[in-house]
DNA sequence: GATTCTGGTTAATGGCATTAGCTTTGTGGT
DNA sequence: ACCACAAAGCTAATGCCATTAACCAGAATC
């Protein structure tokens, strides 16, 4: 019996390609034990189960993610840099969507790379904002407005959500447009004193 | 053997009960028949497989959601119907989880009553925007981003995707705000004319 | 070269979904 | 009232998937 010479990297890699190529949902030991050409029991060697693989891809996902994003908007600043990054996390998500998927778990507190990774990922965004002069709490509010915009688009998107059949690209480049402005104008205390 | 009693209606119902306590990913026709005190196989007299299920609570939950966002706006206009709606949206998902996340489902176009629940929908949400002035194309944009917004928040709070500790009702009644000014300063043009 | 660890195997168990076929209960027509 | 039939339940059978246990071969280490 020769050797298929897996590594837990491997293991997840495929994971990610099958769960994009057909759903998160879709995901299970079984294809990709077969696609790697191996017992389904034998990933238990790499894999705490189907739902440790599951948190590994979550945090391979939410790296790469967290790359392109950061990638994009380097050496950028302001209206041009949430454009980049709005451009660059829709890319990932319509690319890859189930490993984009996989991304919403919540980070494992006892998995050190996807805490950082999160970090990681809070760090980019926080350099954008500064740009427009949020910081602290303000920031805060502003990355989780910011977030909630691009994934719940990504997801709507993906899931087919948006019924009519306008332009989906115009509609997003209006939200990241809108979202500029918010930035912009976004209040310096809250609730609002006057 | 005494009869159970069922409808389709009534197995939607449980199936909802389920969804919202347990989260729809563990929404199994066996804990749902369980709770109707009736074997497994039985529900397929009422419900097509899981599939027709959770289909059908789809449809259920949409309507129930439309309902609550609507009977919240009525009498309203501008900011106020906007932030009423975002509260009623977000207050469904939170005491909803299940039902909310059923919603997301595509319309099956084969269901009359999903799709004139989606209509309904976007009749609510295009009488809010019409205080703004926004219509036609522009309201369709529109609509899309303040769904994407009120979607994405309430996905990510009930996935714990927010990590840090700062007060999330803060954070969403300045998104909603931001939204209210987006709306306010939407462009009349796009791409923008210079 | 013997030992030991590791990455693989097959076998067994259990949950769930689905289909088939049977039985009982209501109900409607006569 | 009675008979027939449709509807609503049931059990049994099948199959997929996840998980655990027990086993075996190959590689590395001493």
């Amino acid at each position: 019996m020769p050797r298929a010479g897996l590594t837990p990297a491997i293991v997840v890699a495929e994971a990610a390609r099958v769960a994009d190529e057909q759903g998160l949902d879709r995901l299970t030991l079984a294809a990709v034990a077969q696609q790697l050409g191996v017992s389904l029991p034998s990933l238990y060697k790499h894999v705490r189960g189907l739902d440790g693989l599951a948190q590994q891809l979550a945090t391979r996902a939410l790296t790469e993610l967290t790359e392109r994003v950061t990638d994009a908007t380097v050496g950028l600043s302001g209206t041009a840099a949430v454009r980049a990054m709005a451009s660059a996390y829709r890319d990932y998500a319509r690319t890859h969507p189930g490993s984009y998927a996989a991304t919403l778990r919540a980070p494992d507190p006892g998995d050190p790379a996807h805490v950082a990774a999160a970090e990681r990922t809070v760090r980019v965004v926080f350099a954008v904002l500064a740009a427009y002069g949020l910081e602290g709490d303000r920031a805060i509010d502003a990355t989780r407005a910011l977030r909630s915009a691009l994934h719940g688009f990504v997801t709507l998107e993906a899931a087919h959500g948006f019924g009519l059949p306008q332009d989906l690209n115009r509609s997003y480049d209006l939200m990241v447009d809108a979202l500029d402005r918010s930035l912009r104008t976004w209040p310096e205390s809250w609730p609002p004193t006057g």
